[in-house]
RNA sequence: CGCGGGAUGGAGCAGUCUGGUAGCUCGUCGGGCUCAUAACCCGAAGGUCAGAGGUUCGAAUCCUCUUCCCGCAA
């Protein structure tokens, strides 16, 4: 049988193992990948090839790398004359054209990590945690020119445990994504490709996270909210606060029985307390600027000045 | 070479500028007090001061290099 020829986009590590889930795929023949250009990264800002290029290098697939590919000539014409069957996208962070969407025979398929219509955008497994919802899971659209927009063609849900935060959750959902891509690959196959229009009543946005979104407010947040905003912006930025005008990051926060009025700050029993809108947390587990992780209790050991937090 | 903070008993820190026996708080262990305790009192154990080299009579401290950790940024 003739395989189908594929493009896949995609940047991190979160697309690896869908990508390696396709070049597996005897159904499959992945003519290239494209993905962002290698960007400085961390500490020392050296420039780093993203995840999706390493593993291209390592397998010998062709790979291209743009921040503008809508308007990149190379790949349109390369794209344009590989007779493509297939474009799968996942967390590729660039609008992708008409021009580029009408060029696939079969489509283009952008795995999106929630049940859409709900959550469509940047960031829809941080917003399930905010949230707090109890599911999340995997959706393939076919892609249209409107941002997540697409028809549905395969979807599937799971379950989000209490103990789960953005980092386990991604990790639970990028393995499943590479296995919900086979199971639309079959259906293509079986030629029992469905496609559902997503009820428009329903649909709900997750945008890109900022750093200030992360910002505890006393005032305005309860517990649950802040239990939330610690799963939810556990990878990037955490939840935190502002002590002596260092960021003081908040890991695990608990209920106190103490009565302080919202954003009064109090230390109890080698234990630090903040009030809130609807009662009193311990701010548990917390971390300076420039420290490591401890205990609140450690915290406090060792620090001797005046604490003021906002 | 993007900016900055850091590495000192099990934990969190001071000491480093101005070299001279390793200190504080907590924890641990033993004892005491107590109806009792996370409280209080007495005592004890526990550290190659991240690593390598150098300067010095003498280095946690000064100089050089290395490793690792963290915040910002991306």
């Amino acid at each position: 049988m003739k395989k189908l020829r594929t493009i896949f986009l995609g940047t991190p590590d979160f697309s690896v193992p869908t990508l390696e889930s396709i070049c597996k795929n005897d159904s499959i023949e992945v003519l290239a990948t494209i993905s962002n250009p290698d960007r400085k990264q961390n500490r020392g800002q050296k420039f780093q090839s993203p995840p999706v290029v390493t593993f291209a290098k390592d397998n010998n697939i062709k790979f291209f790398q743009t921040d503008k590919i809508n308007n990149d000539e190379e790949i349109l014409t390369f794209l344009k004359n590989s007779e493509v069957d297939l474009i799968i996208v996942l967390a590729f962070s660039q609008f992708i054209s008409q021009e580029i969407l009408d060029i696939p025979k079969i489509g283009c398929f952008n795995i999106h990590t929630s049940i859409l219509p709900k959550y469509r955008g940047a960031a829809p497994v941080q917003y399930a945690l905010l949230n707090g919802d109890k599911s999340t899971g995997v959706s393939i659209q076919k892609m249209v020119k409107k941002m997540d927009a697409g028809d549905i063609c395969f979807f599937k849900s799971i379950d989000i445990e209490q103990e789960d935060n953005a980092l386990t959750l991604f990790q639970k959902l990028k393995l499943e994504a590479a296995e919900c891509i086979i199971s639309l690959i079959e259906i293509i196959i079986d030629n029992k490709l469905k496609l559902t229009a997503q009820n428009e009543d329903n649909v709900s946005f997750a945008p890109l996270i900022k750093k200030e979104d992360a910002k505890i407010q006393p005032a305005k947040h309860n517990i649950e909210t802040i239990r939330n905003m610690i799963r939810g912006y556990f990878v990037w930025p955490k939840a935190y606060l502002d002590l002596n005008n260092k960021v003081l990051k908040v890991h695990e926060v608990e209920k106190s029985n103490h009565k302080l009025s919202p954003g009064e700050f109090q230390i109890h029993m080698g234990q630090m307390l903040l009030g809130i809108k609807d009662g009193t947390i311990r701010l548990k587990i917390i971390q300076l600027a420039g420290k490591k992780s401890m205990t609140d209790i450690d915290f406090l050991n060792g620090f001797n000045q005046e604490i003021i937090i906002t």
